[in-house]
DNA sequence: TACGTTATCGATACCGGTATCGATACCAAT
DNA sequence: ATTGGTATCGATACCGGTATCGATAACGTA
């Protein structure tokens, strides 16, 4: 009592296999009355279309892969969603894999997902190993490389530059008049681009004759409860800082709720900035500065390249979109 | 120029296609010489399997359906990384669909996935509509229905029951002698299940005579921002309440935000109260009561009953797992 | 009446794997 | 020399669809 299928349809509706076919997929050279004789007999018998056979027999699926290291970063549910929506309503379908920030676990998803034969791929970043990168290369479809951009992508690439999102923000909080700055981050052997953008940021205090007074960082993954104890940490080694950096939002949320805890006064006595420009940091009862990263926009675009990129189009298309992330430093 | 087929490296490496597939696999009644000659021909010209092939051959998929409602509440991510984790080595992989909330979309992405052939499908709720519920059945496999607990399962059943859980929180909140209790929430005509914790919330205050003093409801997506705004509405309309019900925590944080602006000493003047126990609700430098719901742990029974349902062992299996979110009122 | 056109349909091959079973070679035992 | 067992291999069928092309019937026209 497997599922039905096409044969059985036909049987039932008293046509051949083809015919079912033709017919319910509104295919030319069926009679008005086949039609309805096949399409009642599917209804009835509850017949699915089986995607393995019309992918196989078609050479061609309707997926897109994406490979994203994580879901606990509130950034990457935005940007599936974004793939998502654009996606909606083409025929074409995303499926989505997790790499947990590990490069071999990333090869493996990879590996697998080209195994089932998607029409493009779109992975995060642009640090793949060579192995991963000539698995991707070879598999002869179109590659969107996104978040990043710093880097030579195999294909297209769609993201902003962190190294230089971190510089920035460096610049804007100098020209705060902030002179005495403090670092707080999380896991930045896994999360490259956090530790690009700190780089950019120290980059920017050097050339201005500066660099960080003191940091804390934790191998941990980000979270308002880690931002908050690393900042309390910081703030024991180096009371007289006026200005901490954040590896991302959710930890600059924690270093706010430190503060008020210790009642300091943010921003006036300290300054918090993250990156992100998350819903939270809107809500919070201070302000805090961030880089707002279009985040659902990249998802979007990766989405709809992906798309224009399976057709001929896609000679004419752009390699590399860049977005630039807009910075509010919220003391104002 | 296609991507090379099993017949290709079987040419290249002077054997069968079957014995090429025997050696790829590790099958038996292969020689060691010819085990080497086709591993080495794969790697030359960069063989990777075809899981359309090999499916629609086996009559079965290493897939597993999973669709929930939306990826922007956190609650969502975390249960998919539940899930993923436990698959993780199994040979099994998740398949993630979004339904939006929109029942009419959740029965395309239903049967969109089901005419991919999965081996199971975990899906979110048991409010379906009949039509989907007969698509899921029909489809003869192991149906997991997450996060819900009130209703009748097709099949498998984990979560918990939001009704209680919203009357164990009104109880609770009752004993630490809160009387002026207001309701502030978001999306109740898509997230039901926020909608029966209200529900179950206003029955508890109904067996001490009591009602929701004032409540304040948007159709907005949850967020800080919007319970923010709301509390502020509500507070303005109902100043003297000493606890409001939020439909979670995000909303629940956002009532923080909002009482530190007013002013408002939380928990001694106003105890608020959400669900879910996110982890923002750690950090937060006051504390709110929550109902700490497990999550992940629900991905990730769902996705082992999810696998056992496929083996012989289904018969045994208890059929509906039930957690009980644990209270904490935070203020004491 | 013979013929071309059009509408409709079905037989067959194919997509790329695997299960199955028969074929072959080699060796040991009788 | 015959037999039987073992190791290795390949031909074939099949999974469930679709593309392709030839077949058939109905019809109008020369």
């Amino acid at each position: 009592m497997r599922r039905p299928t096409l044969e059985e349809v036909a049987a039932a509706a008293g046509v051949s296999k083809m015919t079912a076919s033709r017919a319910l997929r509104g295919a030319a050279d069926v009679s008005k009355d086949s039609i309805l004789k096949v399409r009642e007999a599917a209804e009835r018998i509850g017949y699915v279309g089986n995607q393995l056979a019309l992918s196989l027999s078609a050479q061609r699926t309707n997926l897109i892969g994406v490979v994203v290291p994580s879901l606990s970063n509130v950034v990457f549910p935005e940007v599936l969603s974004g793939i998502s929506a654009v996606l909606e309503g083409t025929g074409m379908q995303a499926v989505f894999g997790l790499s947990d920030y590990d490069p071999d676990k990333e090869r493996e998803v990879i590996r697998n997902m080209l195994s089932w034969r998607p029409s493009a791929m779109i992975v995060t970043g642009l640090d793949q190993p060579d192995e991963t990168l000539r698995l991707l290369r070879q598999a002869d479809i179109p590659i969107v490389q996104l978040m990043d951009l710093d880097g030579e992508p195999v294909d297209f690439n769609v993201g902003l530059s962190h190294g230089a999102a971190g510089e920035a923000m460096g610049r804007a909080l100098l020209t705060t008049g902030r002179r005495r700055i403090g670092y707080v981050g999380s896991g930045l052997g896994r999360d490259l681009r956090a530790a690009k953008r700190k780089r950019g940021f120290e980059m920017s205090l050097r050339q201005a004759d500066l660099s960080l007074e003191a940091e804390e960082v934790a191998p941990d993954f980000s979270s308002p409860s880690l931002g908050k104890r690393l900042t309390r940490a910081l703030l024991l080694k180096a009371p007289e800082l006026d200005c901490i950096y954040y590896s991302n939002d959710d930890m600059a949320a924690g270093g706010v709720f430190a503060c008020m805890e210790l009642g300091i006064a943010v921003p006036d006595r300290l300054l918090i900035a993250g990156f992100n420009g998350l819903e939270i940091a809107d809500a919070l009862p201070v302000r805090i500065a961030t880089s707002h990263s279009p985040r659902r926009e990249m998802g979007e675009t990766a989405a709809r390249l992906a798309l224009q990129a399976m057709t001929p189009e896609r000679e004419r298309l752009e390699r590399i979109v860049a977005f630039t992330p807009r910075i509010t430093l919220g003391s104002e």
